[in-house]
DNA sequence: CTAATGTCTTTTATCGTAAAAAAACATTTG
DNA sequence: CAAATGTTTTTTTACGATAAAAGACATTAG
């Protein structure tokens, strides 16, 4: 089989979209700019497209004849890219129950569950261990270290420590600094998310993710920068499978990121350390309650509290 | 070619040098766990001193017969892993003149240029990345990003960081703690050396990895305790083809450390605090004076300097 | 004569496969 | 019967091969 050609068909989805807005598609190169994919596979959707009666393709003239249909798309699961594949995968075993420290992970298995090649998997398992979860033993398996406490109070440190940082050269930049700019649409964003929290509350570990990675940008430190991947995919994850509590949590952290904001706009330092301070701390709470240490004292603190209370 | 077995040579080697201080092998697991390899691979090992007679084996009985000689051993080269091969041979590249930032990087030419196939350069750069020193374009190339004066900069601002962090925490650690046992013996190693640092100062290389190892391992951290393998990366690779101003160098950072030992000694956080911002200061200076654009300042500053200076 | 298209070449992504090494299981020995 | 040896199975490591995708070069259209 060698190669899927997920490429393609996830460029070629996006250029249906493309072609429900204009009459005329683009030049080639042009196109492949817009989807980031090469001439040789935007030649390829062209291709395609004229043969589906979608566009009448004759040199530079790319004249749309029918809008896409539903069945035009290619289906979802074949635009994803086999790391994505394989990520989605181990993420889920190693979330889910009985994903134990110190349990041992074997690519062949993992390869043959997921039905791809070994290749595919021991170059995951490599990329996956700069996030402090798995390890190698030389010349043998790899070890799972577990999405514990002790990762979670090691990663809020770090974060926190790069965070405070980069947060003081934020407010630092000159006012000609085009981030400001950039601040200030996010804070527009969030307010606009916050009028409306009771709907919209799921699409706010997209604009969380934006928002950090703006402040860290400012460090100009590319570990620093580097690391909130590391941040950014156990966020990921643990919003996907983990809802309880989702709408309060995000509601909090809505109202902390404006108070943020506001203290980066007033360029005062303390003000900015005492912002940053306070989410990062209510962050690291929520960290440390999403790990299977965490649950169960959250599910203790509930049997405490009482009835009535289903935040 | 399949696979090398440097392993089973490399462990031979040193099995080899057991053989002189005994009349008789132990068992094979504990051969195996003297050597850090499985017992497929210790049979391996003992078939063929049997078979060159140098033991007598029989069952649990592995009598040495004679001391090994010069070609006994397989050749050095035979005992590396691949992945050793591959970055050595990649950061001489790197480290050489004409390793411009921006430049890209091509696995098949690699690959064919050191003589071992993609799979493993690919791996090699996929684990090489998390240094930061490349950087891989979605679909594409590899982009060199490249050891410059800005990767100097905010590897060090991070490594200040992170250790001073770590000197605290060490400092802190209570009076029973095994940690002063490993710092009094470094602490010994380190005069040691300091006394005759005229012949012995290439050795300080591995005593510096060492000791910081020991200081970070304080933080109870694994993003900081992985951090200082990016430092020790450099470190190694820039000790190695660098040796302008080596002994004065080490000679320096000796006495930096043992008054650093003695700072942590004292428990007190403010002589630790300085100490160690003062070696590190010094530690970022050598950093930045061993990339490229520093290597041409250090010249420049040589030039202004009166001759008859040979530091 | 620039920017697009057409064509050809190179490189990346992925698999199957085979040897090396580890690990598991069975058997023997002290 | 615990710990060693002998044997078999599984897993890791590495290569070469192949389709997808990128990139380079040649040609043509405006």
């Amino acid at each position: 089989m060698s190669k899927s050609n997920n490429v393609y068909k996830d460029a070629y989805n996006r250029c249906l979209r493309l072609l429900e807005e204009t009459s005329n598609l683009p030049s080639e190169p042009e196109l492949g700019a817009m989807l980031g994919v090469s001439r040789t596979t935007v030649r390829g959707i062209l291709a395609r497209m004229a043969e589906n009666g979608l566009i009448a393709w004759d040199k530079r003239d790319k004249t749309v004849l029918r809008a896409p249909k539903e069945d035009d798309f290619f289906p979802d699961e074949e635009t994803d890219s086999l790391s994505q594949i394989i990520e989605r995968s181990f993420m889920r075993r190693l979330l889910a129950e009985g994903a134990e420290a110190g349990m041992q992970i074997n690519e062949l298995e993992l390869a043959r569950e997921i039905g791809v090649g070994t290749t595919s998997v021991r170059e995951f398992l490599i990329r996956f261990s700069r996030f402090g979860l798995i390890e190698k033993r030389r010349n043998s398996h790899w070890v799972l270290k577990g999405f514990t406490h002790a990762f979670a109070l090691e990663l809020a440190d770090i974060r926190e420590m790069f965070e405070l940082r980069s947060a003081a050269a934020f407010a630092a930049l000159p006012d000609d600094s085009p981030v400001w700019a950039d601040l200030d649409r996010l804070e527009t964003e969030h307010r606009a998310l916050a009028r409306d929290i009771a709907n919209r509350y799921p699409e706010f570990s997209e604009l969380d993710e934006r928002f950090h990675r703006l402040i860290h940008s400012a460090s100009r430190n590319r570990f620093i920068v580097d690391f909130y991947d590391v941040i950014a995919m156990i966020f990921h994850y643990h919003y996907q499978w983990n809802k309880a509590g989702q709408r309060s949590r995000n509601e909090t952290a809505v109202a902390e990121h404006l108070a943020y904001i506001a203290a980066l706009k007033s360029r005062d330092l303390a003000k900015v350390e005492a912002a940053c301070r306070k989410h990062l701390t209510s962050a690291r709470q929520t960290l440390i309650d999403s790990t299977p240490e965490g649950r169960l004292n959250v599910q203790a603190r509930r049997a405490e509290t009482p009835a009535g209370n289903t935040a």
